[in-house]
RNA sequence: GGUCGCGUAGCUCAGUUGGUUAGAGCGCUGCAUUCACAUUGCAGAAGUCACAGGUUCAAGUCCUGUCGCGACCA
């Protein structure tokens, strides 16, 4: 056995550890039908990224779950994987291009571009992945998937072409979200809404069948003025109704253009009067159905005003807004400019207003949207926190089909081939398959790729060899569907929602509608948990921006992998959003160092013996010289088992890691391994006392183990729980009753009242010590105490715990007394103590703190007489309830009293 | 505008079907270093549980309203 060294090095216990659990095989997934499976499918990074604050959480608690199941016996698989993330890449891909040899894509060409896009994507791609290990992160990295290897894109090309076949999926010419950065339409999901500032523009457009007369008009986006093909009123506006069939003048180009009436119109913004924009946005084009008005395009794809724009073409579009307002003043029809809050529609991934535009794409509409809402208000898959259902049902309730093309490259490129020179939208001309049609020659393939979304929903499926609907594989029935998803709420549309319906859609034989049954083998995983955002100390967004955000390896070499794993948790409220503070995370680091120098400590105290099962450490306890402590000790160890098993099956993560500490940092370290002092030099109990030190040590390290990978192992094997190559993971905990229950039948019995006992000495020592500590005693000096025991129990105890408590408290000598007299004392449960001293009191503040008391227990007195002379009460309280009350006035009035008597003897 | 969440010690947060005197960590103050650990130990100060009503024998906890903050959806 070697010698623990004085403080924790997480750094070569770390990478040592991880090298060896990859060369071992522990995270390998193997099928395996004899065991329950339990699976997690990582929330694939993008492969543009790298290594944030939300990873390490999301990843942290994945990690758990996996490493526990493990312990369980459950046959494990944590399969990790990276997305292409079409816009993100190819963003990246082109700058480096323009950047490097300053080309376009176009001037490259796509089978070039795709090419330098590989090459860019084996570079960086794996950097997460790779980071992640020196978390450690216990994936089954043979396993790694990305979303376009050559099996999962089948896989998404199938999914298209299934869709396609049972008529989810249609093309048609609609307004999207259009991104002029990205050049590509988006799916509503990519839209964010940012208030911005801007400003409206009141204008005046003259009525051509009566000159001299105006129309007032309220506009955000004068620049759209060459699209306007009408302008609207609602049919019952009083002031305008006249006007309708009527036309105006539109100002630039100079054209005649009608006036309709149409519902849609808000009478109540501006002046109620609506020009409208067929071609550039969402409402106008409806109207503009609704009216067989013409769809005037004014913009290019890059955001640039068309050739059909008049004096604005060629104009980027922002500076087209300012010209266009310089234009409406020259002609004396800008009424007022003011400025003006509204929200703004911004692409999520460039940052920049979107433009509404009319544009043929693709759409899928969802199908299994029923059985997507029942499977999570059946409960067949249960979120955490609970709350985040309402979000999913709500979504559920208002769903919009999905645009899944997108004019770009990199991706998984759309299944369809046009037969050339002929209708596209005739379903005639189209062929949808994995395979191109048997003549090329005479057929396009579709340009455009599918949304990284429509590959990514399919990743529980996808990554486990799903390639066909109704098709099924060894792989997939043993681990479909999976245990556990982990990820942040924001995507909870964008993936979680899609993941469940395409599972339901797709896995299996194709069904109209499903039964609970159906559901529940469908579904790609059985709960979801939520993880919050991590934020900076003052709640902002972390930020490469901001710069507000840590570098996470940097953090791991700080303070160790597992004090960073532990401290992350013990701050993550559940599903709260997380103020990130290192601080905080210093605790983890903490206690790792505190958990090691216990386990010194326990190497230090005496020879190890047999620690290398439960059974062989039991009988090494000796139940005839326990006291109080051990029994308490190993009572409150049981009760962590329960705990600990229920916060983990909950994923109460934050209550099992605050469990954790305060069990073995209070409990353990502070009070029972400093107790056991006194025992530890008496040969007579030295090796039942660590042979029980042993046994919680044992435990703890296995229930600690999926929070702190590393140090549990390296102990483990210190320790000599686990010979070589028996690692930690193989073992687990049990329940607190399978450890009672292995007491009890070597003749140990923790019970409750000892732990009550434990308790009451805890107590008398604190109050010694403060007494010390106010009188200015340091607190190794011996002192004398004084004690006036309340009753002969207490008496014992205090008897029987003497040389404990002495050592404890620091006191050379415990004396009992019938009248304490003028000292200052404080009120146990055990008695009332007062130190043997005199001269250094400080009388004036012994009597405030005395009075400060008093006045509680006076309090609590009238309180309590109040409560118990309320005959509703007495009446209605359940009987424990009502012997507490009683229970507590008697004290208080003792205590009272008691203060009373002190007060007076001060004097 | 709709939905959800939050408001408890200086800070960050626990507080599980309503039940005995509301807890923790950090920070702060004082004391302690031959006896595992200063990444430590001991002690202390610090709370009108946002506000106002209501239900109840009993409310931090349930209900209604108000205010403030945040997120999501329109």
């Amino acid at each position: 056995m070697a010698e623990i060294p004085k403080s924790y090095d997480p750094q070569g216990v770390e990478q040592r550890w991880y090298d060896l659990w990859v060369s071992s095989g522990c995270f390998k997934g193997a099928v395996d039908a004899g065991r329950e499976s339990f699976a997690v499918m990582i929330p694939p990074p993008n492969v543009t990224g790298v290594l944030h604050m939300g990873h390490l959480l999301n990843n942290t608690l994945q990690d758990i779950m996996v490493r526990r199941a493990r312990q369980e016996g459950k046959s494990a698989l944590w399969l990790p994987g990276t997305d292409h993330a079409g816009i993100a890449t190819q963003s990246r891909v082109e700058r480096e291009l323009r950047q490097k040899q300053g080309k376009t894509r176009h001037e490259l060409g796509r089978d070039k571009f795709l090419k330098l896009a590989s090459e860019w994507r084996d570079k960086h791609g794996g950097i997460i992945l790779s980071q992640l290990r020196k978390l450690g992160a216990s994936c089954d990295w043979d396993r790694t998937v990305h979303t376009l290897d050559v099996g999962y894109s089948q896989a998404v090309l199938q999914a298209f072409v299934t869709l396609y076949e049972r008529g989810y999926v249609y093309r048609g010419k609609r307004m999207v979200n259009w991104c002029p950065v990205s050049q590509t339409g988006l799916s509503d999901e990519e839209v964010v809404m940012k208030p911005s500032k801007s400003r409206l523009f009141r204008m005046r457009y003259e009525v051509a069948e009566h000159p001299g007369t105006w129309l007032e008009i309220s506009t955000t986006r004068p620049e759209t003025i060459p699209g306007d093909a009408a302008v609207a009123v609602h049919p019952e506006d009083e002031r305008y109704r006249h006007l309708i069939g009527k036309h105006v003048w539109r100002p630039f180009p100079r054209a005649r253009i009608p006036i309709v009436g149409d519902a849609a119109v808000d009478r109540k913004f501006g002046t109620g009067v609506l020009k409208v924009t067929p071609a550039h946005d969402r409402t106008d084009f409806d109207i503009g159905k609704r009216h067989s008005l013409p769809v005037l395009d004014v913009m290019n794809p890059d955001g640039t005003l068309s050739a059909d724009a008049g004096p604005l073409a060629g104009m980027e579009r922002f500076k087209a807004r300012d010209a266009a307002a310089k234009l409406l003043e020259e002609l004396g029809a800008l009424v007022k400019a003011e400025p003006y809050e509204n929200t703004v529609a911004y692409s999520e991934r460039a940052d920049v207003p979107i433009e509404p535009r009319l544009s043929e794409q693709w759409f899928i509409r969802y199908p299994k949207v029923e059985e997507a809402r029942r499977a999570v208000t059946a409960g067949i898959i249960r979120f955490h926190p609970e709350r985040w259902t309402k979000t999913y049902l709500h979504w559920l309730d208002d769903i919009q089909d999905w645009c899944v093309s997108r004019q770009l490259w990199w991706g998984h490129r759309i299944p369809v081939w046009y037969r050339k020179g002929a209708d596209r939208n005739d379903p005639a001309n189209r062929h949808v398959s994995l395979t191109p049609p048997t003549d090329p020659a005479g057929w396009e393939q579709d340009l455009d790729v599918l949304d990284t979304w429509a590959s990514s929903w399919l990743w529980c499926l996808a990554t486990i060899g799903w390639r066909k609907p109704g098709e099924t594989t060894s792989e997939l029935a043993h681990w479909y569907p999976t245990g556990a998803l982990a990820t942040g709420p924001d995507i909870i549309f964008l993936w979680v929602a899609r993941m469940i319906i395409a599972g339901l859609e797709l896995h299996g034989p194709e069904k109209k509608s499903l039964t609970d049954d159906d559901i529940r083998a469908r579904v790609p995983f059985r709960r979801v948990y939520f993880n919050g955002i991590i934020r900076d100390k003052l709640g902002r967004k972390m930020s490469k921006s901001l710069g507000n955000s840590p570098e996470p390896l940097d953090l791991i070499a700080k303070f160790g992998a597992d004090g960073l794993r532990f401290g992350l948790l013990s701050i993550a409220p559940k599903g709260q959003d997380i103020l990130f503070d290192e601080d905080r995370v210093a605790q983890g680091r903490n206690f790792c160092n505190k958990l090691w120098n216990a386990s010194r400590f326990r190497q230090m105290s005496g020879p190890m013996a047999d620690n290398s099962s439960l059974a062989a450490i039991i009988p090494r306890i000796c139940a005839s010289s326990l006291d109080d402590d051990d029994f308490s000790i190993l009572h409150g160890l049981a009760e962590l088992t329960d705990s600990t098993n229920r916060n983990l099956a909950n994923h109460e993560f934050t209550a099992y890691a605050q469990e954790l500490y305060s069990y073995f940092w209070g409990d353990f370290c502070d009070w029972y391994v400093e107790a056991s002092k006194s025992r530890l030099a008496d040969p007579a109990h030295r090796d039942s006392c660590l042979a029980v030190q042993d046994l919680v040590l044992r435990q703890f390290l296995l229930m600690l183990h999926p929070v702190a990978p590393f140090i549990s192992e390296e102990l483990w094997h210190l320790l000599g729980y686990g010979g070589h190559a028996d690692f930690i993971q193989r073992h687990h905990t049990g329940t607190g009753g399978d450890l009672l229950k292995a007491l009890r039948e070597r003749g140990i019995k923790p019970a409750a009242g000892r732990v009550a006992a434990v308790a009451a000495l805890r107590e008398f020592v604190a109050a010694v010590r403060a007494l010390k500590s106010q009188a200015g005693q340091a607190t190794r000096r011996d002192s004398v105490i004084a004690v006036q025991s309340k009753d002969a129990t207490g008496r014992a105890l205090l008897e029987s715990a003497r040389d404990k408590v002495s050592r404890l408290a620091g006191l050379s000598e415990i004396r009992f007394t019938d009248d304490l007299g003028g000292r200052p004392g404080s009120l146990t449960t055990l008695g009332t103590v007062a130190l043997e001293l005199g001269s250094d009191v400080d009388v004036g503040a012994e009597k405030t703190r005395l009075s400060k008391e008093l006045e509680k227990a006076e309090k609590a007195v009238s309180a309590g007489e109040a409560r118990l002379t309320n005959e509703a009460f007495v009446s209605k309280a359940p009987p424990q309830i009502l012997d507490g009350a009683r229970k507590q006035l008697d004290e208080a009035r003792a205590r009272r009293d008691e203060l009373k008597r002190m007060l007076a003897a001060l004097g």
